[in-house]
DNA sequence: ATACGATACGGACCATCAGTCCGGTTAGCA
DNA sequence: TGCTAACCGGACTGATGGTCCGTATCGTAT
């Protein structure tokens, strides 16, 4: 099996459309208002080129959603505390929750984006993402409890980090990134006691 | 300002329209393979007539929405307990939860097709029903503490019951709809507690 | 340096869908 | 029975995700 090496101009076009998908769906009020046409406009690329590369429009949101998680999963894979895995499992899970919420609220535009539905097909729960972390904070609070109750708390818990919801409480509800991270903390400290 | 009356005709269509829709979105695998044509066409009605009623397909998916919700609204408006007003706060804000849980569960494909974001305009934060709810809920929650920390704890109660959450649990982790319930319960009791 | 096959490019093209428009029809009333 | 406002329906439009294929480019073998 031959390792096929990916061609310069295509490498090129990739980065070129990363890039201008990146900058599209940050600035844009709304994702719907990001067309494929515009995003290969914005890259100057052709329209096939950009399906060539992507598959479809989901792919290419996941793969923008995926790198920006990048650092985040690599610091609770194998970082220093608190996300990394020497923490004590509890302090560990609000760290992680904490982070993520974070990392929403700082890309709060592309992180609409990949968690704006469309059918089964892009429900996030669905995405690896969801599943890692999820399964990972699950296996968390296995100790303290059942594999089932386990499974729901890590999804309440990822439920309470959801782009369309930060969303709201920053803009329609007014909170500050600060408030927001406060009530988080309380609600973890309290739900994980016992 | 006179009462402008219906024509029966049109009262007629309305009813075939809302009943096909309701048909479809719920016989269908994801809300987004019930095209608006599909509609008009199961209803036995033109397109025209179809947006003439509706305005647009948000529009119409949100009067189905209503309509399926209205029996729990008034159960919880006026109703006998535990819905109703006489139940103390607590226990109330309980009984609402697995209500909508409830008719969550059993309306799944519509409540999906509600719920399935596209854009800021039909966030269900911003529906009157959310908001109504919410507000409802957090002014419940307003006796135990503070008014932000009661917003937030509503807007989580409210995250745990999300149609694709509860379509994820059942279909993809194959929970049963009674340990959803029974997870809900004690998740509430618990974060309810002090 | 050159030639050549594999790979990639790009934009015209297609299908689908939400939403509009207007000539023809019908309900309701005098 | 006749009149008008309200209503009907389906052809039409504009936008969008996604496909196709003739042409251009890359990387390598000579």
């Amino acid at each position: 099996m031959t390792v096929r090496v990916e061609r310069a101009d295509a490498a090129r076009n990739r980065k070129a459309i990363l890039e201008a998908a990146d900058r599209l769906f940050a600035s844009a009020n709304s994702p719907s208002d990001v067309s494929m046409d515009d995003v290969a406009a914005a890259a100057g690329v052709g329209k096939g080129t950009l399906f060539r590369r992507f598959g479809d429009r989901a792919s290419l949101i996941r793969q923008l959603y995926a790198a920006r998680l990048a650092p985040l999963r690599d610091k609770i894979g194998s970082g220093p505390p608190p996300l990394g895995p020497s923490t004590a499992p509890r302090e560990r899970v609000a760290a992680i929750i904490d982070a993520i919420a974070l990392v929403k609220l700082q890309n709060s535009h592309l992180m609409l984006a990949l968690e704006d539905g469309g059918g089964p097909a892009n429900d996030i729960h669905r995405s690896p993402d969801y599943r890692d972390v999820h399964r990972l904070i699950a296996d968390l609070l296995i100790a303290d409890t059942d594999r089932l109750r386990a499974d729901w708390t890590a999804h309440v818990l990822l439920a309470c980090v959801r782009a369309d919801l930060l969303r709201h409480l920053t803009e329609t509800e007014g909170m500050s990134q600060t408030q927001i991270r406060a009530n988080l903390r309380n609600f973890i400290e309290h739900t994980l006691s016992r």
